[in-house]
DNA sequence: ATCACCTTTGAAACATGTTTTAATGCCAAC
DNA sequence: GTTGGCATTAAAACATGTTTCAAAGGTGAT
């Protein structure tokens, strides 16, 4: 559908006239940028998805309609700039956070949603736009600096001898992403709550990583499968006690999810 | 956005005027469905995802457009009725196969991507379609018939002593769901190829079923494991290269990968 | 200062999912 | 058989992502 969007992001300069400042051509356009997504942001957070239009968008920012597709592509691509930013944040946080080889993956979860905690309609929102429509977004989830994250996570573990070092991080840390990511999409949808997100997640980890465990963390992997497994029992007992009165007190709703 | 479709699935005869023959209403709005569902089929073999319109598909049927909505409510359902159909073929052929408890995880993701193979952009296109548009989807892929056959073999397998009977089957089914529904969603988007989709669905069954396995069943998980691990490395590689040769022979192509 | 080039702009157009409306047709109960 | 109600239809309308196009504005090299 979407025309190739120019490849804004690869510099090229291979004029030789660059020694004093950055062509304001390039700069005044980075700047443009950020305008938008910034007014992305905003418009996210008071409107949700659902008010989220790129005519809206573009009036938001104080440009032309045109312009968000000149500058970034699609209406996915903007919503990506959006969630870079915000990977950035999650980094530094993770980066911060005390935590051992192994826990660092269960912390790694926990931190994820409580992100999400603090604005999740926010949250929701950009992601459903993000990888529910078209598939570049999926690249962006598995490929880029998302997988690097992980993978080094996983290295992590395994130097630290917590892994079999028979398990190379790359395959394995591209799992681990697909656990998580199925997840924040069930959320996303509103199949499951920020707790069960989390308790699903982190044990979705512990399976895996016990998979690939040595004697060393097999133990405490399994305890915290366990745990998850115990904590989301409760969780669906409760869901379906609310299912339940909700069901009787009031009159029967249509089964469709979508708000 | 859609609004709640008409709850159609769900039967209701209170009248006691039933004896001798269904109502011809029902019978005949059944047979519009399944007229809908068959044409939309042949238009999904025919044209993809892209020639893939309502008002396409409203022709094709013999239909007036508002008729598909209707029946259906919106798109996405037209797709899952596709793809429920599909299902029960699914089921069919692999009940008839010869796997034993672990086995048959193996040769389940093995059935799913050779039927994928049959048909690739019929199957891409519908399951785009189903699952990259709206959240109702996920409430068929993780909730409906699709859970039930997870977890009844989790649990044959439990039962055979493969598992670790402290893992309930439940949480441990949709643990896989996850795994393998991302996998097949890297490959809907064109980021894996089916080579690719079999091995990683098989590589992050057996680490996730290692992670709960018995002494009966952990070597023979760790070996499917290194096998797929080593197959996708084979894979990888051989993708780097016909990556570099198609840089050097042909013009640099966006980086978009949309169609 | 000037000119070539790039970018933004505004408006319109297009494609498509979805809804609405009035009219017509058909089924089932009386 | 008549009649009331539900279903289908055609056509138009609506919302929104996306593209196009000509005009206008700004920038950088000369």
């Amino acid at each position: 559908m979407a025309k190739p969007p120019r490849m804004w992001h690869k510099a090229r300069w291979d004029r030789r006239t660059v020694n004093h400042r950055m062509a304001t051509r390039e700069e005044s356009k980075e700047q443009r940028r950020r305008t938008i997504v910034r007014a992305a942001r905003t418009l996210m957070q008071e409107t949700g998805q659902a008010g989220f239009s790129m005519r809206a968008l573009a009036e938001k920012a104080g440009v032309s309609i045109a312009t968000p597709y000149n500058l970034f592509g699609s209406k996915q691509a903007v919503m990506f700039a959006v969630l870079d930013a915000d990977l950035e944040q999650y980094q530094i946080q993770l980066e911060r956070l005390k935590a051992d080889e192994i826990d660092v993956f269960f912390k790694a979860v926990s931190l994820a949603t409580s992100m999400y905690s603090a604005e999740p309609n926010f949250h929701r929102a950009v992601l459903l736009a993000a990888y529910n429509d078209g598939g570049t977004g999926y690249r962006a989830m598995f490929g880029g600096p998302r997988h690097v994250m992980w993978r080094r996570l996983v290295n992590n573990a395994r130097e630290a001898g917590m892994l079999d070092s028979d398990f190379e991080p790359n395959s394995f840390a591209i799992n681990l992403q697909h656990i998580f990511f199925s997840c924040i999409m069930e959320w996303v949808n509103g199949l499951m709550s920020l707790e069960e997100l989390e308790a699903r997640g982190q044990y979705g980890f512990a399976v895996a990583l016990r998979g690939a465990a040595t004697p060393a963390s097999i133990d405490r992997l399994k305890d915290k499968a366990l745990a998850m497994q115990k904590r989301l029992k409760a969780l669906h007992k409760k869901q379906r006690r609310v299912e339940r009165e909700a069901l009787t007190m009031t009159a029967p709703r249509a089964v469709n999810g979508s708000k």
